[in-house]
RNA sequence: GCGCCCAUAGCUUAGCGGAUAAAGCGUGAGAUUGCGGAUCUCAAGACCGGAGGUUCGAGUCCUCCUGGGCGCACCA
């Protein structure tokens, strides 16, 4: 591009963008650089290549929107003071003087941004237009499998699997709301030895001396918590009797076998798992596209383990077929993994090897993702080298989201010891909760019975799982109750509140809210919601690329907070002038749009009363 | 024994090599003849586990130590 062009090329990209959407970081990145290409040019700078532009949120909304440290990088660089480079580079900034930006300061060595009041009204007007879609992109044509949730068959549903439920689920809707095309996994625990302990404890518990169509009618009433009863009673006998676990593979060993008794047995279990996790997803809102559990991968399984023979990856030892890592710089030297045991039965390595080939040709995914506990950890490096060096990988992303687990303060749950926290009964105790509240505050608010219902059922399972969602997934939680069925504070029913407050304050308004908005004289409070709503879509976009759905709460929690600090103070129905009015509608309505979008990507329900 | 992760206020957590370490819970004090008080305001509370190092600058990067979690072939 001719030079003489530039500076006009750049004002009509800014303003092309203003109109469009809330990418203002980019903007401002493309500001500085020009800043610094044109210093540079005239020998004011005289640094040759330019470190990266990094701009970021000063802490304190009072430094500004944006600010960037480039002028304390170059310093050393440069041989200057840093605020003596901030000052040129900010003057050259102010030069272009771009629409977007209302002021700019250098201040010790940093420079500020700040967004102009005009472009935040714009960006207002740009979220009630687009509602529900403001900061959603348009399809693209990336493919992006997730695989999360998979809970075990034949044991009950445990808070321990909410983590990889909803956190896997996030993952997906935002994705999805970043234009990716997506694929969601149940990988259900649904094969391996475990499966064998059940099959034996059915066979020999309940079972044993029975005629068929006895049989038949004990398997058909089977519950889960039988199930789960008698695998927790198989570890006890286990330990008084270590040969129990031979006669488990035994019996594994036969359902991989194609045994026909083993295979029914197994059905039955499954048919009544399923039922059982598909009453929790109904109540958690959860969508799952596929449930293809371990044993769906099952007849690849030879054809993987030919081909790893074939390719030289694999090797015996002491009758086992596994595989071994060279010294590797990015993951170091892995253990073996076990393809085969001895007595020949499949490992989980094995399937999930196979799971890995199947969804790259099934799907031609740009990144998969596996939301699972972190203890799997070096497991999922395993499966990735090895799918490494069987030369399926051809750019694709793999990514192990490994999530903490819900623990006590004394350690872990686990269901051999039947110390497992079922997620229903945290559910329900959660609903109940909210409820009593609801009848408490319920005065002229008028809601139904069933609405009522509803409203307890939102924001009892927004709390819970916004309890979980609003920790970084690698970290633990402990569980308490108390914490659990928060409502107050950082909490989904104090964002709800806020929701509901906005609709009800909308309702009482009335009109549509049309025409221009002259209003310019934001109050702190007012123009601190307007600074904040506008990262939404930056916000979205971070928690997408770090896998961090924690990020959507950190940021809806505090756009709660402003509005309602912001409503302590201002009156909005009856706003001293017209114009105040007009804006302070629309600003309610952007709160009510962006926070229903932020639960909506949690999967949180918005309920407009409570 | 080897490897990976973690340690921030009484508790639960934010914190992107940069500005005075930020919230919520809990605690104490206050706010409504007002659109939803499931709200808001104020206060107390942190030598960021310890010791070195790198850097103009470290809660953040490196090394060691302490404490915790997880994993290391016939479990998943």
């Amino acid at each position: 591009m001719p030079t003489q062009l530039r500076g006009h090329f750049y004002l009509i990209l800014i303003r092309a963008k203003c109109y469009t959407q809330g990418m203002i970081r980019e903007d401002i990145k493309e500001i500085i650089a020009k800043a610094l290409a044109d210093l540079q040019k005239t020998g004011a700078l005289t640094s040759g290549d330019l470190p990266e532009i990094k701009i970021e949120h000063p802490e304190d909304l009072r430094l500004g929107d944006y600010a960037t440290n480039i002028a304390l990088i170059l310093t050393k660089k440069e041989g200057k003071k840093a605020s003596e480079i901030a000052e040129v580079i900010a003057s050259k900034i102010k030069a272009q003087n771009a629409k977007s930006i209302e002021k700019l300061e250098a201040v010790k060595g940093f420079i500020n941004f700040f967004i102009s009041k005009n472009y935040l009204l714009r960006e207002l007007e740009t979220i009630t237009e687009e509602k529900e879609r403001y900061g959603a992109e348009k399809e693209t044509k990336k493919r992006i499998v997730v695989e999360y949730s998979s809970p075990n068959i034949a044991k009950s549903f445990g808070i321990g699997h909410l983590r990889s439920t909803v956190i896997g689920q996030a993952i997906y809707n935002l994705y999805q709301f970043l234009g990716w095309k997506c694929f969601g996994i149940n990988h259900l625990g649904d094969w391996g030895t475990p499966h064998g302990k059940i099959l034996y404890q059915i066979k020999e518990k309940k079972l044993k001396g029975k005629n068929e169509k006895e049989k038949e009618e004990i398997l058909k009433n089977l519950t889960i918590e039988e199930l789960e009863r008698l695998y927790v009673d198989f570890h006890k006998d286990l330990a008084a009797n270590p040969k129990l676990q031979d006669r488990a593979r035994e019996w594994f060993k036969k359902l991989e076998q194609g045994d026909r008794e083993a295979k029914e047995i197994w059905e039955y279990t499954k048919t009544i798992s399923l039922r059982e996790f598909e009453r929790l997803y109904d109540l958690l809102d959860v969508r799952i596209d596929s449930v293809w559990g371990e044993s769906f991968y099952e007849n690849m399984l030879k054809d993987v383990v030919e081909e790893t023979k074939k390719k030289g990856i694999a090797k015996e030892s002491q009758g086992a077929l596994i595989i071994e890592y060279s010294e590797n710089p990015d993951t170091g030297k892995l253990p073996p993994a076990m393809l085969v045991k001895s007595d020949g039965a499949t490992t989980y390595f094995t399937r999930d090897l196979a799971a890995v080939r199947y969804r790259i040709r099934e799907f031609k995914p740009d990144i998969l993702v596996y939301e699972t506990g972190v203890e799997q950890t070096l497991h999922f490096r395993q499966v990735f080298e090895a799918a490494r060096m069987l030369g399926w990988v051809s750019g694709e992303k793999f990514v192990h989201v490994g999530h903490g687990l819900y623990r006590f303060e004394h350690g872990k749950f686990s269901t051999r010891s039947g110390e497992t926290i079922h997620l229903e009964e945290v559910l329900r105790e959660a609903i109940l909760r909210a409820r009593k509240i609801i009848d408490a505050s319920e005065t002229g608010r008028g809601l139904s019975e069933e609405e009522k219902e509803d409203v307890a059922r939102a924001v009892g399972i927004g709390g819970v799982k916004y309890n979980d969602l609003s920790h970084n997934p690698s970290s633990d939680i402990i569980f308490d109750w108390d914490k659990i069925l928060n409502l107050k504070g950082n909490s989904a029913p104090y964002i709800q509140y806020t929701y509901a407050r906005c609709a009800s304050v909308l309702k009482k308004a009335g009109e549509k809210n049309n025409g221009e908005i002259k209003y310019k004289d934001f109050s702190l409070e007012e123009l601190l919601i307007l600074r904040l709503i506008v990262r939404f879509p930056e916000v979205a976009r971070e928690a997408a690329e770090t896998f961090s759905p924690n990020l959507l709460c950190n940021f809806v929690f505090d756009l709660a907070q402003a509005y309602n600090l912001f409503y302590a103070s201002h009156r909005i129905g009856d706003a001293e002038n017209n114009e105040a009015k007009k804006f302070r509608l629309l600003l309610t309505q952007g709160v009510a749009h962006v926070i229903k979008n932020c639960l909506g990507l949690l999967s949180i329900k918005t309920p407009e009363r409570l």
